[in-house]
DNA sequence: GTCTATAGGCAGATAGAC
DNA sequence: GTCTATCTGCCTATAGAC
């Protein structure tokens, strides 16, 4: 049974991504992470030039997960409402972990990014939307969901509503609140 | 025409709402602050000792003026619905301001909040809910909403959903953005 | 790749003069 | 009440040894 073994810019990126999650991004440093690690801070920059990079590759790393798991969800054999279902349950999954969406504590946090991260975090909820739309209208269409309006608008709805159900239910660290107001959502605007 | 005048606690609080409301706790400093208003930190420090007062100060203040707004929506003569819809547009004067909420920004930084900061930032988002239930309950009384689930969970739903439209409207600059996602929370919720 | 050492700046905060 | 001056500590970041 070998140990695993991780690379050191991986393990940054693991600690600091967790660190933004909890804290935001101006909430945590790199003397933070290397405490954390066992590291000097020089070690992070020789991986890291400076924060902002550290941060792009945040992001980067975070959005392409998130959209290889949304790629899984459409390769499992069920209806448009139970992709939704799967949708509502990532969040959840990240919220189990006491965390906050990155992207979701990179826009409170938006007005300190440097372009290239805002740039990214923009992208970020610009491909759930898109995602959410196809869901949307695969499932009007097939008329497994009822929803009036747009499917884009509904998808921004969707998209904030649960960014913002676990921004409010984590000062109660109550997983509940956020599976409720999931389910509302999701059964609320586009089941029914 | 006598210029208005507004005493220095007051525009420290002017001062550092904004810029919580802009850029987060760990966004700002009494640096910021004091470089606006043309004072020194020092003086900032005469009347909040430290930023965890002003911090508390600043939620006190935002509390009482929403509560004071909920009120005032209490004493139209207006249906449910109507108080759902004025509740909502609260928020959107809040985001036409260029602000994220005050105490959704505290809620991303909450893991970095002294005590007693984060027990106002949950009385906040209680206050919220115990005012959303009356209301739910009330248009459910007189047939004016219909709505599955709890008034209390319905609630929280709205709650969280207008501050994560709030939140992920903002780095799109789009009021449209927010005031569809708005439409819909309270429309796909409670009205039907 | 990681270290020690250090630079230069800004953070929150205080003492004491006016 | 507001100022100047200052403290201590942490921040991001870099140079250069190993």
């Amino acid at each position: 049974m070998g140990t695993i073994q991780v690379d050191t810019p991986t393990q940054i990126l693991d600690v600091a991504e967790r660190l933004v999650q909890e804290r935001g991004f101006n909430g945590f440093s790199y003397a933070d992470v290397a405490k954390e690690l066992g590291v000097t801070k020089a070690a992070l920059h020789y991986h890291f030039p400076g924060k902002a990079e550290l941060g792009e590759a945040l992001i980067e790393r975070y959005a392409r997960r998130f959209a290889e798991a949304l790629d899984a969800v459409n390769e499992r054999d069920i209806d448009a409402a139970d992709k939704l279902r799967a949708y509502a349950q990532l969040y959840a999954q990240v919220f189990s972990d006491d965390r906050m969406c990155l992207c979701g504590m990179l826009a409170a946090d938006y007005a300190t990014l440097p372009d290239p991260m805002r740039e990214r975090v923009v992208r970020f909820f610009d491909d759930n939307e898109v995602w959410l739309s196809h869901v949307l209208d695969e499932g009007r269409k097939d008329g497994t969901l009822h929803f009036q309006g747009r499917p884009k608008s509904v998808a921004r709805t969707i998209v904030g509503g649960l960014e913002g159900a676990m921004l409010v239910a984590r000062p109660y660290g109550d997983i509940d609140r956020f599976r409720q107001a999931a389910s509302l959502l999701i059964d609320g605007l586009a089941v029914e």
